[in-house]
DNA sequence: GAGGAGATCGTCT
DNA sequence: GACGATCTCCTCT
């Protein structure tokens, strides 16, 4: 048995009715350091709704990506085709390719002009768990726990579980209420954060700067 | 359960 | 032409 299930069962369930219906997030809080950012997005909701159909889940594991004073961020060289999101307003769904596989998500921060992102590294499923397993192209079986990480703790696992893909959402405003992908706070906090360095990087790899809900079952990797 | 290797392609040098 | 903010499968313990 890992830590994640033995910690799972101590877990008071996260599902809000209010995540569907909830304004999303301004762009002011975007457009601050990435530090912050990353702390205070865990507990929200990410949201892609699809005409009747809604997914959502909670963000409980982020990384701060700080412009081009991080040498392990990609705005790091300055603003490219790829990157001009980060560089962009703040509050925009930065979208990129990786190892020929996976997609991974990020959100602009700091004001239009300054460079910087926040990683969304896992989530836990909260609703729409039919369509994400569908587009996981994976089949619910036991809906063990184990089984339910397999959805969306990691980065590239969420991006499809979400259907996220760069083509249809880089550069999407996931602040407005017409927007199909947001981030929405329904009220519910972490009661513990825990601070550690970055997963799968080799530049700056000693920066604490990847966040999570302390003994959140549904954050990637094992260490804490 | 842990660790290693392979898959595969966009981006940048 | 090299490498990367990853995932999955396989082997070994």
């Amino acid at each position: 048995m890992t830590h994640a299930t033995k910690t799972a069962k101590l877990q008071k369930p996260t599902f809000s009715r209010m995540g569907a219906k909830a304004e999303p997030i301004p762009w002011k809080f975007y457009a601050r350091d990435p530090r912050q950012v990353a702390a205070e997005l865990l507990g929200k909701l990410l949201v892609r709704r699809e005409g009747k159909q809604v997914r959502t889940g909670r963000i409980v594991e982020v990384e701060a990506y700080l412009g081009q004073d991080d040498p392990a961020a990609h705005s790091h060289r300055g603003p490219t085709k790829r990157n001009e999101v980060l560089f962009g307003p703040p509050g925009r769904a930065y979208v990129y390719f990786i190892y020929g596989f996976h997609f991974c998500l990020n959100f602009s921060c700091e004001p239009e002009g300054q460079a910087g992102g926040v990683l969304i590294r896992a989530l836990e499923p909260v609703a729409g768990l039919d369509l994400m397993y569908a587009a996981r192209e994976l089949e619910p079986k036991h809906g063990r726990l184990t089984e339910l990480r397999l959805l969306t703790s990691g980065p590239g696992r969420l991006a499809e579980a979400f259907s996220i893909t760069r083509e249809r959402d880089n550069d999407k405003d996931v602040t407005s209420r017409r927007s199909d992908l947001q981030v929405v706070d329904d009220g519910w906090k972490p009661e513990k954060i825990a601070q550690t360095v970055r997963i799968g990087i080799t530049k700056a790899a000693d920066e604490m700067l990847r966040y999570v809900i302390a003994d959140n079952p549904f954050v990637s990797g094992k260490k804490m």
